[in-house]
Parts: C-alpha cells; structure tokens; sequence
DNA sequence: GATGAATGAGTCTTCATTCAT
DNA sequence: CATGAATGAAGACTCATTCAT
C-alpha cells in the first residue's frame, strides 16, 4: 500500500515534469497530452487519473513552481545574510529577493512563459485557494508556510514596520511579473543587466518609503 | 477604386470588432474564425484576405487597443490640465494618466484579458515593429506619434528632465499591467478603490525620485 | 463454504440490482462499469468476476425480468380468478395477463426502454438458450416452470384446447412489446388507457378465433 | 449553383447509402464515422457539414427507409390488385401489404436490425415531427402522402369503414414489428414459412373485426 | 474579390479490460 | 478472492486553412 502510493506520487512527479519540459519548450496549446504522457513514461490514460486536464496540470505545475522559487529566493537572501560580513538592511533583503527571481525566472523559459505572466496575488496569497488544498500525492503542498507570512515574520524580527505589507509585496511581484517578459524575449527597453541598477534603485525606494517605524 | 478601398477598409474594420468582442466574451480559442466572420458579416475564406491567422488579428487588436488607450489617456489629461484652476505638477499627471488607464482597462473586459498581460513595451516602443507598419487598410496606423514621443515632449514643455524616462514609462506601465488582473478579477488583495491611494502614493514616489533636474 | 457462496451471490445480485437502476436512469451505453460496481459496492475488477461483458448483464437483466414478470402477471391473475364470484372465461385470463404486463411494464422505465424491446420468443421459449442455462449463483434460475409450459396447463384444466399455442403467445407478447415504447414514451397514437379497450377487443377476438375445442 | 446544390444532395446521398451498409453489415455502435466518410468518398469533416451526429444519420436512415418500405408495400400492393383477375378485399389488401412488408425486412439485415424495431408509430403518423420537415437536400422528402393518409384514402375508395383506423394499422404494424426479429433472426418459434398462414389469418381477422360498414 | 464547401490532421476524452498486489 | 491502478485502443468531434467556383 505505502509501495503503491510512492507509485503514484512518483508517476504525478513524473506527469508534471514532463508537462513543465514540453511547455516550456513548445507551449500550452502545441503540447498534447498524448507527448505529455508519453515523455513521463506512461499511458495516456493514465494521465487523467492525475489530472482532469490540460489546463489543470498547467495550473498546478504554475502554482507549484511559484512557490518553489518563492521558497528558494528567500533561503537563498538567508543564506546571503548569515554569510555576510556587513549588516543587510531591510532594503537589500528586499532586493537581493527580486533579483534572485529575476534571474531565476529568466533563466527558465517556463517561467518566463507562463509563471511571470500568472505570479499573481492568488497564487501568493494568506487566502484559502483550492490550489493550495492539501494533496496526499504532492509532498510540497504540506510545507509552505506562505511567502507573505515569512516576510511578516521577518519583518518583526527585523524590527520594522511597514505600512501596508501586502501592498508593497503586490507591488514588487507584479513589478517583476511585469519586467521579466519584456527584458528576457525582447531585451526591451534594454539588455537584463542595464536594467538591474535601475530596478534596484525603485525596490529600495519603495520599500524605504513603505517603512513607517524602525 | 475609392469606393473598393473603403469597402475593404470597412471589411476589415468589422472583423476587428467581431473579433474583439468574441475575444472579450469567450476567449481567444474559444473563439473560432467561422465566428469572427460570421459576426462580421462576411464569409470565412474573407477572413483570410485581411488576416493571415487567428493569432494576427489577435496581436493586431491588442496594438491597435493598447495605442487608442495611451491616446485617450493622454488626451483626456490634458483636457484635465487645462480645465484646472491649480497648477498641475508632472507627477500628478503621471498619476493622472495612469490612473485612467487603470479605470478603463478594468471596464473593459478584452483589455483585461488580453491588453493588461501585453502592454509591454514592445507595443509602445520607439521601435520598429512590424505590428506598427504603416497599413492602408488601417486609418489608425497613420497617425499616432508614439507615447514615447508625446511623454518626452509634456517633459520638454515643462522643463523637467528625468534620468530614464525609457525606464520609467516601462516600469509604470508594468505595474498598471501587473495590477489589473488581480484587482479586476479576483479584487486581491484588496478592492480596486482601496487600493488606488497607494498606486498613486507609488507612482509619486518613483516619478519625484525619477526627476533629476526641473 | 456456504458462507463465501452466500457472498458470492449477495455480490450477484447486488450487481445485477446495480446495474438495473442505472440502465433503467442513464440508460445503456452511458452506463460504465465503474458505475456499476461503484453503486453495487464492489471493485470494478470484481464486476468480472460475475459477468463477462456489460452485454452480459444486461441480457442476464433482461432474461431475469421478463421470466419475474411472467411469473407475476400469472400469479396475479390467478388471485383474480379465485377472488372472482363470475366465471372467468379463457379470454378473460389472458386479457387479465396482458392488461398486468401492460401496467407493469409502463411503470417501469428499464421495462420500457430494454424488456419492451426484447420481450421476445427467445426469452420464454422452451429451447434451451444459454441464458437459460442452470447457475448456481442465480437462485431464481432453478425456479421457473416457464411461461408456456404454464400457460398449456393452464388451458388443459379449463378443457380447452388452441389451434396453435406458440403462435398465440408470440403474437400477444408481441403486440405488448410492439404497443408499450409509442403509447408509455410518446402517448402515441393515443393516452394509454384509451387504448386499453381497444386491446382488450383485439386479444378477445385473437384467443377466441384460435381456441378450436372447448 | 444549380450544380452545388446536386453535388451537395450526392453527397448526403453516398453518406446514407454508406451508413446504410455499415450499419447493416457491421452494426451502428460498431460503426465509425471515419468509416461511413470513407466508404462514402468524403473526407470525416463532410459528415458533420451533413449530419450532426451518429445518431442523426442513422434516425435519418430509420426514417426514410421505413416510409420508403410503405410506399414500395403499397404500390406492389396496387400493382396486384389492378392485375389481379378476382375480386380483392379489403382484409387481402392489408394481408398484401403486411406480408409485403415482412418479407422486405426480413431480406434486409438493416432493415431487421433497425428499422423493425423502431417502425413506432412515430415515425408513419399524421404528427408533425421534426424529422418529416421538409429539407431541400433530402428529394424524398417532399413526396410522402403518409401512409394514413393513403389508406384512408384506399378504405374511402373501397367504401369501407373500420372503427379506428389509427388503432388498426397501429396493432398491424406493431405485430410485423414484433414479429420480426425473432422470425428472422432466430426462427423462433418457427420457421418464417411456417408462420405465415398464422399471421395471414390473424390479420384477417383483426381487419375484419374492425370493418363496422360495407 | 468573395465565397463557403471540403478537408483531415489533431484534439480531448472515455472505458472495457487486464493484472500485479 | 478482491482490488483498483494502469492501460491504450478507439472514438467523436473541431476547426484552421485551402481552393474551385
């Protein structure tokens, strides 16, 4: 029985790896369930006994990878943080965060396709989603805390109050949900890294300018 | 001769509209060509005369939707400038103009589905898109100076100068693109009326921080 | 031993009274056999244990009910003739036969949809099909002295004697199966119990003219 | 125009015809669509611009090969009246037609396997069904007196009058419906030769007994 | 230039049946 | 004996696109 559900956790693993690979490299409507299937190693048929759909393992593989970067962005600043020798201010905390993203997504085509233009709130949020239900077949949906509460947490731990966190968190996302497709498919207005300096310089100031107490 | 050119232009016109408004209904693949046309009120081979493909008159609408509304905006600010007793600063106009974008991209279905996730830069750049070919069939595509241009010279006009006014017209109009969805569709994080002090506070900050010199 | 078999029989049949709702609601072919098995309260793989084919449980179904109905109308009609202080004449028990497989068959959706259409000779001749065939799981299939058989004994102690029994029977069943889909579905070519007396006449006269002894 | 159109009623012709002998040969839910087009000479798309569905061609079919069965009964039946050399009765014409008719539909797998079953009054009555409108690719459709029609017609001529005329060609048809199926399929309960000096006299006296004036 | 009938590749989806546990 | 996950063949149906008229 514990064989079996491994079975089947291992198969949903594989369904949407496979369904992150062809998207990213063909596309929602030109990948078919029939290759999706096929690349994970399985029956077609098999397919509909994880998903009702297509758009339904799009869903869960965006909500999914959301998270996971979220997730590794802030391990990441932790990291960063410990092993710094000088102190880091809320401020760079904030853009060491959105620049790790940044350039985590752009490095992804599947980020940059289909997670850049979908990191939105819902996927984010304190809400109750359907999406983010418990499901016994993905081992990720137990953990995560959520990003905003980790950032609230951080926050007090920092010492610092914000006016208004959700706004500023909604604000910078989108920020970077915004930037990512343009800079990376087009190099428009400018080339990546021209453009860093300037992102870094408007984080600070909208996070300097959120603070209202220290 | 006269006469055959503006029946096509209004051909042309009318599988613009037909497809804007199934677009805005069902969706883009919901939508089929047999639809548009039908609509329009010509045959669907006719379809293939003015347009190469579904994506074409798709991508062609979004240009075409994402210019009128930048005109709009900018006209109706200056209406507002010179209707004004006060004086008007530059990052209220700022504010001004995004603030009618948002209006109307949240009351209009097909901008929020379609324009809101594509008004990159790439639609308004100074570039030279294919999309923005001058068109005989297309009135439209004559006129227009470009937001790029019209920004530069209300800054010329007002003698201010900003450190990248490439960046900043990217950035604001980013945000706008990232807020909408979620505050039109699912009000997240908060309703749209709650949230617009804050948008505008914002734009405030990045336009003030942005002038270098007045 | 007669435990598992008791089981085993419980299974049958809750199969069998599974599979008759959901053909009598959704209807054959949109009825699966995951349905089945999930209503009767077994593992589909279990339903193949018992049958070899969705074909086969219905044709089962339909043999079992047509052989139950048979049994009914005469065990009904006889309480009739014993409750009755009139002489009841030969015509009037098969009119009283017919008239009872035409009410119940009409109350009764599956009826009407499958037995109606298959209340053939084939199902109550006394030929050995295999449908008819001895199992040890149906305990309903030991019973049945057969409708025919009955129907001759019947007519042997009222003293009378038919030109061509099978030919009677076929006909009367017959006609019941051919009247019940247009007058229960459609109401066509009249409301049933318009019907009925002309019925009635037409069985009188179709027994009468084939008794040749009395 | 006048040439699309012919080329359009050929079309929908060669897909009945096609069904016609896959339905007849191979049975309907055994049949593809693919395979109709195919045998038809038309690519799988034509048939959805002729039918809507599986189950439309083939209620298609039902219909008109039923009404074309009653025209053919009745004009043979005419034919041997006219050269008959004796008086014909009325019962003997009905006698002709119902055993016109059984042995059509026994030489005819279609026919035995679909049509006998569905020969419901539906499909012949005087009702106005959606299935009888009119439709301009369909030549047979606008013949068609009705079959009651034209034998009320018949009666009328011969000066006959019957109780319910509806009643008896309801009970006639029925009875060559029932009959049928197990006659030709299983040579139950006797052989189809056998039978019919059995069904000749029972019509006989249906018909007789429902003439109430000469 | 306009039409719309014809095309057929391609899609999603269902479900009877098998078989390892 | 029972299970139900896995299978994958098979099917209905759609629709962008072409092209003869």
């Amino acid at each position: 029985m514990g064989k079996a559900l491994q079975n089947k956790i291992r198969k949903r693993a594989a369904l949407l790896e496979s369904a992150y690979e062809l998207f990213a490299t063909n596309g929602f409507s030109k990948t078919t369930i029939r290759e999706i299937a096929d690349h994970a190693g399985v029956a077609k048929g098999t397919f509909y006994l994880y998903f009702t759909d297509k758009a339904d393992i799009r869903d869960t593989l965006i909500t999914r990878m959301a998270s996971r970067l979220l997730e590794h962005a802030c391990a990441s600043m932790e990291e960063y943080v410990s092993s710094s020798t000088e102190e880091v201010s809320t401020a760079d905390k904030f853009v060491y965060i959105m620049d790790y993203i940044l350039q985590y997504v752009s490095a992804d085509p599947f980020f940059v396709k289909y997670v850049s233009k979908h990191m939105s709130w819902g996927l984010l949020g304190e809400g109750q989603k359907k999406e983010q239900a418990y499901n016994p077949l993905d081992p990720e949906s137990a953990a995560s805390v959520g990003f905003v509460t980790y950032i609230r947490n951080m926050l007090d731990a920092d010492g610092v109050k914000v006016r208004d966190l959700k706004v500023l968190l909604f604000t910078l996302l989108g920020m970077i949900s915004a930037f990512t497709y343009d800079l990376v498919i087009y190099q428009e207005p400018m080339p990546l890294d021209e453009f860093k300096p300037h992102m870094h310089r408007m984080i600070r100031h909208l996070v300097n300018e959120a603070i209202i107490e220290e």
